[in-house]
DNA sequence: CCTAATTCAGATTAATCAGTCTTAAATTAA
DNA sequence: TTAATTTAAGACTGATTAATCTGAATTAGG
């Protein structure tokens, strides 16, 4: 469903809202080894989504990244959008070109109706409600949880 | 969302269930041919449906594919899950495993729901059913309508 | 029996994605 | 100014998937 790139940076974006306060910067080292993610891999998702403008960087000690606006603001939508494209939303399920505007497939009718369904779930999920659940809750972001 | 070879798989059963009658083989030459298929790699994808006994083959002159069962009683689910693996409806959104067993992560009980809804769309969707859609309708199997 | 048509099987190549490694640039603090 | 810490950038390797190629096995029809 969604790539391995986004995963991790879906992960590592809730694990930051989870864990900054105030702007302060969390380092890429810290989030690949509490998620269990490559750091090199990591830092060039994280790299995607500052260009993207869903987090900013600061290099030097103490630097790290955070998040460019505030939790509640951002959506996992954006971020799949960003490390998978957008087209994700939009595409055929049978793999044909011009979904939606040329002549549909088969599946065109069901299919639609549940992406879309599935992109504004995606939408409503926000940064904040996530890494709420994750601080208060019994809830998860790596295979051990190392909270 | 689904690999090539499902999605060729997919579109390659619709097209034989669309132009089979009464056990009738099909050649997968013009199968791969009508849908812009590489012929080889077609090839194998329906030899897995065929060990998945969803279609049965025949060689030689006239031989070719058709479906093992009437149409009607083949759900894309099925397909789906031959070609992809059954696990593409039971894993987790965010990659983690242990999916329903383990704890769950932030995004569990909305994925899950959907990834239900989706499954038993899928399992609605017969060959029947669709087939009858590109027979009849105005619909597309492949990127040039070659009928 | 012979030939053509066809699926079956395996090896090989190409492309994409995931992950690793090395070095540079920026920043902070002593 | 120097050293330590951190992200940025790019080259490189490895794994998985997609696609191609070659040849063998099976079958129908003359
Ligand atoms: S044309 Fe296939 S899903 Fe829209
Ligand atoms: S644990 Fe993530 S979807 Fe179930």
């Amino acid at each position: 469903m969604l790539s391995g790139s986004c995963i991790y940076g879906l992960r590592a974006a809730i694990y930051v809202a989870a864990h900054t306060s105030n702007d302060s910067y969390v380092s890429i080292r810290e989030i690949s080894e509490k998620l269990g993610i490559s750091f090199h891999f990591l830092t060039k998702i994280l790299q995607r989504l500052t260009e993207g403008g869903v987090m900013k960087s600061h290099r030097g000690p103490g630097g790290g990244v955070t998040l460019a606006r505030p939790a509640a603001r951002i959506s996992i939508l954006e971020i799949v959008e960003i490390l998978d494209g957008p087209d994700i939303f939009r595409s055929c399920i049978l793999g044909l070109p011009g979904c939606g505007e040329l002549q549909p497939c088969p599946l065109h009718k069901e299919w639609s109706q549940y992406r879309e369904r599935l992109r504004s779930m995606f939408g409503r999920s926000t940064l904040s409600r996530l890494a709420g659940k994750v601080s208060e809750g019994r809830l998860r972001l790596a295979d051990v949880p190392g909270k």
